[in-house]
DNA sequence: GAGAGCCGTGAAAACGGTTACATACTCCGG
DNA sequence: CCGGAGTATGTAACCGTTTTCACGGCTCTC
């Protein structure tokens, strides 16, 4: 009803051009002082706030970040949107927020709509970093955008991650050094998350510079479900044997891994050491507390928006920043049972799916 | 770079006007078989994108949503988002996310700042849905919202919520029906939540139905610090004697009160019942499983946008939905231990703060 | 005292799309 | 053969703001 207070609204009431007012609004021309009070005045007896459509008409660019994740849920990534929208909100920009439920051919839509939708930038989390025409889009046009968790190897974009290879192969030689000798990865489907596939192979570096041999990978939806990872984990165990640790590509999973494990009668960490990797901050709650790569998540988010709006002032950096991790190797980490367990097999097709990394 | 294509480019290219070019794209009437193969082609060929800036300059209203929630941190908040976001997703909208960080004074400010963005419409999580200047506001302006999670009393405001009162109430009774005699409620902030208030009030309600005495309400800050609540949990045993179970008006709450408990050398649920409120998906993953009570969260986000859908469609819709809740009574809860524990005192003035709902 | 420079201001042109209105054309019945 | 109805299309106004440009008045300087 009251919709109808614009700039020239404000003109008349100040007696005064509109674009004197809009001069006093951006502070980009100094106006008389009498002027200046009388619009202020103005302004205020009308409740006006210039309308952000009119004014990114002229610019075409919104002060609005568009942000991609794979999914609100996990709150990994619900973390990271949160240090994303305090640093963008102090900033004067909103977020337009979009999840492709991990669904790497939703991606292009999700960005096609925020690029209708003028962003200034995007914020994304993607399946694969480096093989995305997504992205080859956004450096054709010219829109600048910074990754978040990816960390792309062979094609330099910008990115705020920890260091994923190595922080997991650290992990690995924790367990190690704890006596662990058969050592499960467990990972997200490695086609849409390519800090599955690095943290497989920083268990994989780990493994193989200890001289032992690499589980067969087992790879699980993210959906966290106890019953259907419980299924995974017995048809596993029957095939080839019982681990006495196990790496978790992300906490969630980590957390439904620990319940799918009790579920069986065993033990967490007595009769099974299971680790996780985000540091998602529930973790920290649940007893025993969760083992666990600890990533500056909020911290990232907002590192990323600051890294945007270097850009939009023509900063370069395309570079991978690596923010530092933090293992954190108690509660359902514990040193391996004393018995000797079954002898080690040889690594063939996995319950779950395909084995290597995708590219 | 390439951001130079508009409307005008890709009728200069059909080689027809940009009204046909605007029609062939909405629809609105229809164009000779040819025009439209051009058009269609053009679009193609130039890879042309309508700019929503352009578009909704002319109604003044964009296809974005604005959404209000207290903490992207909180699953509670991020699942209900979810559903929002793939609600209006399938209607073409997207989503404008703020957080308040739980300072009712930070409603204010977001919402102009939506607003300013001619969002169509918002959903909201408000810390007083009954007493909200930030609400009255958008009622003057006519600007459609719904609430999640908000229930009002007093106010009729569009709302998608479950009936909070009976909710405690119904756990409450399930606990006394247990045989605990001294119940301990755990609160967030009475004044950023009125579900707390609510929830509050539902327990009041059991207790006094049963002829049985309230404890003193234990109110705490939201942020999950298990050092923090053992404290506090401490500090009102000491003065208080300890309930045989507690009830906190959240999940997330929970979760750290449990961990506080544990640390204190008490076994949940063997010497302490727990329960929470919201039925977050983490709660089933931990063990044991969290006793709470199970809101459709993910569905009360996508009520929410169908709502807001039909009031832009002009349906007056001011009435309080209440979805169907689901009392989860596992886990963290047992019978009350048998030996008959400390005389009951009466209230006092708390450790942590006020006592009583504010209005 | 006159020209140069500055300052406050207003008129008007964008920006990209939608849409009311006008126009040209075709088809048909009388 | 002509008027009317209907259809495809073009022209131009409009939405709210920013910003360029021009102009008048003032001060400063020689």
């Amino acid at each position: 009803m009251a919709r109808t207070v614009t700039i020239r609204t404000v003109a008349e009431r100040a007696g005064c051009s509109i674009a004197t007012v809009s001069r006093v609004i951006n502070g980009t021309a100094r106006a008389s002082v009498e002027a200046e009070a009388r619009v202020r005045a103005a302004i205020a007896e009308l409740s006006f706030r210039p309308s952000e459509i009119g004014r990114s008409l002229k610019t075409l660019r919104t002060r609005t970040i568009g942000v991609v994740i794979p999914s609100l849920t996990n709150p990994v990534f619900a973390s990271s949107v949160a240090g994303i929208e305090a640093e963008a909100r102090v900033r004067g920009h909103a977020l337009l927020v979009t999840a492709t439920d991990y669904d790497p051919n939703r991606e292009r839509a999700v960005v096609d709509t925020l690029v209708a939708q003028s962003v200034a930038g995007l914020v994304l989390t993607v399946a694969d970093p480096d093989a995305n025409p997504t992205l080859d889009m956004l450096d054709a046009e010219g829109i600048p955008y910074v990754l978040v968790y990816n960390e792309p190897q062979r094609i330099p974009r910008p990115a705020v991650t920890v260091d994923n290879a190595a922080a997991t192969r650290a992990l690995t030689e924790a367990l190690i050094a704890q006596g662990h000798r058969r050592i499960l990865f467990i990972a997200g489907r490695f086609s849409s998350s390519d800090r599955s596939r690095l943290r497989h192979q920083g268990y994989l570096a780990a493994i193989a510079a200890a001289g032992l041999v690499p589980e067969p990978v087992l790879e699980l939806d993210y959906i966290a479900d106890a019953p259907a990872h419980r299924a995974a984990l017995e048809s596993l165990f029957a095939a080839y044997g019982r681990p006495t640790a196990m790496i978790c590509s992300n906490d969630l999973l980590a957390l439904s891994i620990i319940a799918a494990v009790r579920a069986m009668g065993l033990s967490v960490p007595g009769d099974m050491s299971v680790a996780g990797f985000d540091g998602i901050a529930i973790g920290r709650l649940v007893t025993p507390e969760l083992s666990t790569v600890d990533q500056p998540t909020r911290l990232m988010g907002a590192r990323a928006i600051e890294r945007l709006f270097d850009m939009f002032e023509g900063a370069p950096g395309r570079a991978v920043e690596h923010l530092p991790y933090h293992l954190r190797l108690t509660g359902t980490l514990a040193a391996a049972p004393p018995e000797p367990g079954a002898a080690l097999r040889f690594s063939g097709p996995p319950a779950g799916g395909s084995a290597a990394p995708a590219a």
